[in-house]
DNA sequence: GAGCACTGC
C-alpha cells in the first residue's frame, strides 16, 4: 500500500554520444561485440515488454558481457563503474553518479577491494571487520554484485540489517550510487514494505524478514550469497540466521556467506565459522579522549547533570551528548540542566544551552527537534551556544548525531532479562558492557576529535564491565523462537548449533509452554495448530487465540484486539494533561476489561474514520495516538490475509446479543490460559498468579472498576511493584472448560488457588447432574 | 495510583 511514485535516480541525457562512448569505453576483455550481445539479464528485460521504464537498451554492450563469476578483479571492476553507461543497465551515468564515485573510492574499504575479492573467491564464509565509517555497508555489497553476477544466475544477494530504517536508507543510498531507481536493481524489503522487483538483484531487508522468508525456502534458494550485517548486535534474528546459514552452508557449496560485524570481537564469529578467514578494514573516525572518575559515583543522575555543567563551563564549543535509561530519568535530567544553566547565565555569563530528550516513545517530530542547530550566543560577541542531548540507548545505535564533540557516560542501560524460573521477562536497570561503552564514547568522534567522561573509575571499567553485552537469545522468552526453528526445520533443538546456546531451562519453559497451547505434541512435533500459529508474526499465544477465536463467534474482534495488543499503547497521556486524558479514556471504557475497552476505543476510531472524521485531530481530542491506531489498522490487515490463507473464518456474535462481550472474554482464555491471575480473598487487592503463585496488583492504568475475583491479563510488568497489565475478568469455570489439561486439578500445588477451582469443578458437576448435559453458548 | 531500553516479524 505505500506509495512507489518515488522519482527515483534522475539520469542526465546523453543519447547522442551514448555509442561513442560504449565504444571507447568497452572493457579490456571485450572480445568479439557480436558475440556477446545475448545477455539473460536483459533478455529477461524484453520479457517485460521493455515497459517499465528502463529504457529501450535491450541489446547494449556492457562491460560485464566480459566477467567471469567469482573472477572479477578490482581493476575491471573499477573500469565497468567508470562507464559512461551503466553497465547494469545500459542508460548513461548521470553526472551525480560520477560526483558519488569520487566519493565512494575515497572509503577506506576501497583500497582492499582486490585483498576483499581474494578472500571472497576463496572461501564460501567470510568474517569482515569494519569500523564506522569504512564504507562496510554500502560497499561491500556492491563489490560482490560485480563478482556474483545476478544477471546471470537469477539469484539475488541479499544484505540484512537490525533496523528497517537502516535497509531503507542504506537501499536508497546504494540504488544512488549504482545510478538506479530504488525498487529495481536495487530494493528492499521489511515488513509491510516489499520494495523489489522482477529486475532486484540486491536486495537490503530486515534479518527477521529473511528469517521469516526462510520459512517458505529452508534452503534459501533464491540468494548467492547473505550479507548479516551489524553481527556483534547479536539480535534473535541474526543468531538464528547464523545458526541456520552454517547449516545451509553444509548442503548448499553454491551459497556464499558474509558476516560483518564492526567489532574486534570477529575472532568469535571466526571460530564460530569453521575458522573462516578475516578481512578487518580501518574505519574513519577522530580520537576520543576518555576521562574517568577517580572516585565511584553514588548518584549517577546527579553527577551526570555536573559534568554536563562543567562542560558547558569550561569546555570550547561543542555539543553534548548524555546518557541515561528510561523516559521518567531523562525528563527529570533535563529540567535540573536547564534550570542550573539560566543560572549559570544569570551569574557567570555562561552561553546559552538548548537541552533536548530523546527516546524511543517520543512522538517523531519531537525526536527530530534534536537535529536543530545550538543556539547563538545571547549578543554579539558573547559566549557561544551548546545544544545537549539527553538519550537512552537509542543513540547508541539506531540514531546518529552529528556535531556531538562530548558524551557523558554514567555506564547504565535498561536491559531485558528472563527468568526462566517466574517466566517473567523485565526491563533492569543495569551496567553496560565494555563494547557498549566503547560504541558510546565513539559518538564524540564522528566529525571532529572528541571527549568522553565516564562517570565510573577506569578499575571499574577494566574489572567490572563485562566484554561484550549477553546476546539477546539469553535474555528472552524463547517460545515463540522455539516454535520459527520448529518451523524451520530444526529437528534436534539442542545440537542446533548457536553461538550461544540459550539455558537449557529456558529451552524447557518454552517447550512446556508450547505443548500446552498444543503448538507442539507430547513428542514435541509441531502440530497442525502449531504450524499455523507460527506464520502469523505474533507471540504463540496470541495466535493461538487468533486461530481459536472463530469458535467463540468473535474472530472479527479478537483479530482486533491482538492487533491493538501488537502495537505501542495507543493511549496518550500527557504530563499536563492527564485528568482530561483519563476522563477521555473513561468514554471508552468498558467495566469487565481492558481488552474490551481497547476494542471499543478501535471501533471508535473505525467510525470516526468511516464519518470522514480528520483522523489526526480527532485522535489529539480523544487522547490517542494516531500512530500507534494506524499502525493496528496495518497489522490487522496483514493479519487478515494470514487467516484467510488458512481458512480462518472471521465470524462476530451481533452486537445486541447479550453474549458479544462474553464470547470475547472467553476467547481471550484460548490464548492466555496461563495468564490467570486470583484475588487473595474478596476484599484484597493483592492477586496470585495461577500456577507460578506470583503476588501481583492490577496495573493503576485498568479501566476494570469492580474486580472479578479472576482476570486474566496479557502481561506481567516488574516496576516498583508486581503488576499485570491489561486484565479482563474472567470467570473461573470458564478455564476448566476450555483448557482443561491445564487446568487438570492433579497438577496444582496444594494451595487456595487448587481448592477454589476443586469448588467450582464440584459446582459445574452438581450443575450439570440437574441440568443434564452443559447448556450452550 | 503508575510509566515505556531498543528492535523485529
Amino acid at each position: 500500500m505505500a506509495s512507489h511514485d518515488d522519482k527515483g535516480v534522475k539520469r542526465s541525457n546523453m543519447d547522442d554520444n551514448a555509442n561513442d562512448s560504449k565504444r571507447i569505453k568497452r572493457g579490456e576483455n571485450g572480445g568479439d561485440a557480436s558475440a556477446e550481445k545475448y545477455n539473460p539479464y536483459l533478455a529477461h528485460l524484453n520479457e517485460d515488454g521493455n515497459g517499465s521504464g528502463s529504457g529501450n537498451n535491450g541489446d547494449f554492450e556492457s562491460p560485464l558481457d566480459a566477467f567471469k563469476r567469482h573472477e572479477t578483479t578490482a581493476l575491471q571492476a573499477a573500469q565497468a563503474e567508470d562507464s559512461e553507461l551503466n553497465p547494469w543497465t545500459g542508460q548513461p551515468h548521470s553526472q551525480r553518479y560520477f560526483d558519488i564515485l569520487k566519493v565512494r573510492r575515497d572509503l577506506p574499504v576501497h583500497k582492499q577491494r582486490q585483498e576483499f575479492l581474494d578472500m571472497y573467491h576463496s572461501t564460501q564464509i567470510l568474517v569482515f571487520v569494519g569500523e564506522t565509517g569504512s564504507g562496510k555497508t554500502t560497499q561491500i555489497p556492491q563489490y560482490v554484485l560485480y563478482d556474483e553476477l545476478p544477471h546471470t544466475t537469477g539469484k539475488l544477494i541479499a544484505c540484512t540489517q537490525p533496523r528497517r530504517v537502516a535497509a531503507m536508507s542504506v537501499a536508497q543510498r546504494v540504488a544512488n550510487e549504482l545510478d538506479v531507481e530504488l525498487g529495481q536493481e536495487v530494493g528492499y524489503s521489511i515488513r509491510f514494505e516489499n520494495r523489489t522487483g522482477p529486475k532486484t538483484m540486491l536486495k537490503y531487508m530486515t534479518d527477521g524478514q529473511l528469517l521469516r522468508e526462510s520459512m517458505h525456502d529452508h534452503d534459501m534458494s533464491r540468494y548467492s550469497c547473505i550479507i548479516l550485517d551489524e553481527a556483534h548486535e547479536r539480535t534473535l534474528a541474526t543468531d538464528i540466521l547464523m545458526a541456520l546459514l552454517k547449516q545451509i552452508a553444509a548442503r548448499r557449496k553454491d551459497l556464499k556467506i558474509i558476516v560483518m560485524s564492526a567489532t574486534l570481537d570477529a575472532q568469535k564469529f571466526q571460530s564460530y565459522f569453521y575458522n573462516a578467514p578475516l578481512l578487518a578494514v580501518p574505519g574513519r573516525t577522530f580520537p576520543v579522549e576518555i576521562f574517568y572518575t577517580p572516585e565511584p559515583e553514588r548518584d549517577y543522575l546527579e553527577a551526570a547533570v555536573r559534568t554536563v555543567l562543567q562542560i558547558h563551563a569550561t569546555e570550547p564549543e561543542g555539543d553534548i551528548l548524555l546518557f541515561l535509561t528510561g523516559e521518567e530519568e531523562i525528563e527529570d535530567a533535563c529540567r535540573r540542566i536547564s534550570l542550573e544553566v539560566d543560572d549559570m547565565i544569570r551569574e557567570s555569563d555562561a552561553g546559552p544551552m538548548k537541552v533536548y530528550p530523546l527516546y524511543g516513545t517520543l512522538p517523531p517530530a519531537h525526536q527530530q527537534r534534536i537535529f536543530e542547530k545550538a543556539p547563538e550566543p545571547l549578543r554579539k560577541g558573547g559566549r557561544p551556544g551548546r545544544k545537549v542531548i539527553v538519550s537512552t540507548n537509542i543513540a547508541e545505535t539506531s540514531l546518529t548525531i552529528d556535531g556531538i564533540v562530548y558524551v557523558v557516560d554514567p555506564g547504565f542501560s535498561k536491559q531485558k532479562i528472563y527468568n526462566p524460573r517466574s517466566r517473567v521477562e523485565s526491563l533492569l536497570v543495569s551496567p553496560i558492557s565494555k563494547a557498549s561503552a566503547q560504541q558510546r564514547a565513539g559518538r564524540a568522534g564522528r566529525t571532529r576529535p572528541g571527549k568522553c567522561f565516564r562517570l565510573y573509575t577506569e578499575k571499574a571499567f577494566k574489572k567490572e564491565l563485562i566484554e561484550q553485552t549477553y546476546p539477546e537469545i539469553l535474555r528472552s522468552n524463547l517460545a515463540n523462537t522455539v516454535l520459527e526453528l520448529k518451523k524451520l526445520g530444526v529437528e534436534d533443538l539442542v545440537h542446533f548449533d548457536l553461538m550461544d546456546p540459550p539455558a537449557p531451562e529456558t529451552m524447557m519453559r518454552a517447550l512446556e509452554e508450547l505443548n500446552y497451547l498444543a503448538c507442539l505434541d507430547d513428542d514435541g512435533e509441531l502440530t497442525r495448530l502449531g504450524g499455523m500459529a507460527s506464520e502469523f508474526p505474533l507471540d504463540p499465544a496470541l495466535a493461538v487465540m487468533l486461530i481459536s477465536s472463530p469458535e467463540f463467534y468473535c474472530s472479527n474482534e479478537i483479530l482486533s484486539i491482538v492487533s491493538l495488543l501488537s502495537v505501542p499503547s495507543i493511549w496518550v497521556r500527557p504530563n499536563n494533561a492527564r485528568k482530561r486524558a483519563d476522563e477521555m479514556k473513561m468514554q471508552f471504557a468498558h467495566p469487565d476489561g481492558d481488552h474490551l475497552t481497547l476494542l471499543n476505543a478501535y471501533h471508535a476510531y473505525k467510525g470516526a474514520e468511516t464519518n470522514g472524521e480528520d483522523m489526526k485531530r480527532w485522535c489529539h481530542e480523544h487522547f490517542l495516538s494516531y500512530r500507534h491506531l494506524s499502525s493496528a489498522d496495518n497489522v490487522r490487515a496483514q493479519l487478515k490475509r494470514i487467516m484467510e490463507t488458512h481458512e480462518i473464518d472471521l465470524v462476530s456474535t451481533p452486537f445486541q446479543d447479550k453474549n458479544y462481550y462474553t464470547n470475547i472474554r472467553r476467547a481471550l482464555l484460548a490464548g492466555f490460559f496461563m495468564q490467570v491471575a486470583m484475588r487473595e480473598s474478596s476484599n484484597s487487592k493483592v492477586y496470585k498468579t495461577v500456577k507460578d503463585d506470583q503476588l501481583v496488583m492490577i496495573h493503576p492504568s485498568t479501566s476494570v472498576t469492580s474486580p472479578y475475583d479472576w482476570v486474566v491479563y496479557n502481561e506481567f510488568v516488574l516496576t516498583t511493584k508486581q503488576y499485570v497489565r491489561t486484565v479482563t475478568n474472567i470467570r473461573p469455570e470458564w478455564l476448566l472448560e476450555i483448557a482443561p489439561v491445564y487446568y487438570d486439578l492433579d497438577t496444582f500445588e496444594k494451595g487456595e488457588i487448587k481448592s477454589a477451582l476443586t469448588r467450582i469443578t464440584d459446582k459445574v458437576k452438581r450443575r450439570q447432574a440437574i441440568k443434564g448435559s452443559g447448556s450452550g453458548r
